[in-house]
DNA sequence: TTTTAATCGTGATTTTTTTATCAATTTGTT
DNA sequence: AACAAATTGATAAAAAAATCACGATTAAAA
């Protein structure tokens, strides 16, 4: 699956999926390109391109069938190959992102939730264990789990970082401001929230 | 501020600041752009290039002063300029967003949340109040508020997005997965949580 | 002092992404 | 049945972004 798709790509063509999945519920057949151009504020001609690697055919003076649209997209991006992941911090955010139940359906799999904080532990969020952070190690061998979801406050997160890297972590979802120092070997994505901030607010808020 | 930088360029300007936060807590005074580049994975020209937006001269064979850089990495982005906002849905993402001091640093002053569950009204986070959702309107005419960041339920982010428009908002921060339909007055930025997951998992993740 | 190696600044080149254009097709309308 | 309008699919053109390349500069080492 999934041709190394561009990142620019790949977040339109999750933006088309909700739309599917609106058209869906509101019982509505087909969609055109202008239609979803014109909701996204993009180039019809966009989005009929990025159509075009789903090898989901439209048709004239029509457009597209909604839930064929969805499927593709599901199928291009891997929703199906479902993977495991760990939250590692379970404030606010992590309790968020825990009871965020449209992961599943993304194919992202939360196990579990880890922190250092006493009262925490053996909590339930959402069906799944907060554990102490000293039981990460270990379950993440038994379960195999390699993606572990930061969101521990700023000053903590190299440490925990490091502690993930060396319990076998290989990809860090990073929602920390924090800029971690991995080895190669390991991945890091910067969800980076302040920067997503400023870019709507440079647009035109002055 | 700003004419208007790029997103890409915007999003890496707020990583190069990160690092240099880092720096200063570390006692370091200078960083050249090929540590830089190392760091995030890319090219080293290309920090370079981007620093010329920043007016900021380096130095050859040290670099550059990272108190200065981070001086005018935050002139340039305009963290000075505070922008009110509210936070709108006090679920636990709503919180995580309240107890978010970065926001503050980097220009964003959120002055309340609001929520339609009577159980949290008056309740405070962080110094923030909670109010009930009908009592918005007032308060945004009241304060001259213009930014909301939404963070309620998909089912109901399209009319929730709805009242705040009649309410005078201009520019919604978009934390659901619903694409919001909005008139051209308004400006819709979505955060796009999963797409921005699929973007790092179709990466190499099979 | 001279040499070496690291780093900056920048122009040229390549790659990627977006926008524009248009013939072909299909549906609904007259 | 003929016509008008909307939409696709494909290609070409334009714009934007990333990478490469290299001379100039500077700090440290020989």
């Amino acid at each position: 699956m999934s041709k190394n798709i561009p990142e620019k790509i790949t977040n339109r063509l999750t933006l088309y999926h909700s739309i599917t999945v609106e058209y869906l519920e509101a019982g509505i057949e087909t969609i055109s390109s202008p239609q979803i151009a014109q909701r996204l504020g993009i180039d019809d001609s966009q989005v009929r391109k990025d159509f075009k690697l789903l090898n989901n055919a439209g048709k004239c003076r029509v457009g597209y069938l909604v839930n064929e649209l969805k499927d593709s997209i599901e199928k291009t991006l891997g929703f199906a190959h479902a993977k495991d992941a760990f939250i590692v911090g379970a404030g606010h955010l992590g309790l968020a992102l825990a009871k965020y139940d449209s992961f599943n359906s993304y194919g992202l799999n939360i196990l579990a939730l880890f922190d250092n904080d006493p009262q925490k532990i053996d909590l339930q969020v959402n069906n799944k264990q907060i554990f102490h952070i000293s039981k990460l190690p270990n379950l993440v061998n038994r379960l195999g789990v390699e993606i572990a979801i930061l969101t521990v406050p700023r000053q903590h997160a190299q440490a925990v970082a490091d502690f993930l890297i060396a319990s076998n972590i290989k990809y860090i979802w990073n929602f920390t401001p924090a800029v971690l120092k991995v080895p190669p070997t390991v991945k890091v994505w910067n969800e980076n929230l302040m920067g997503s901030f400023l870019q709507f607010a440079c647009k035109d808020i002055i």
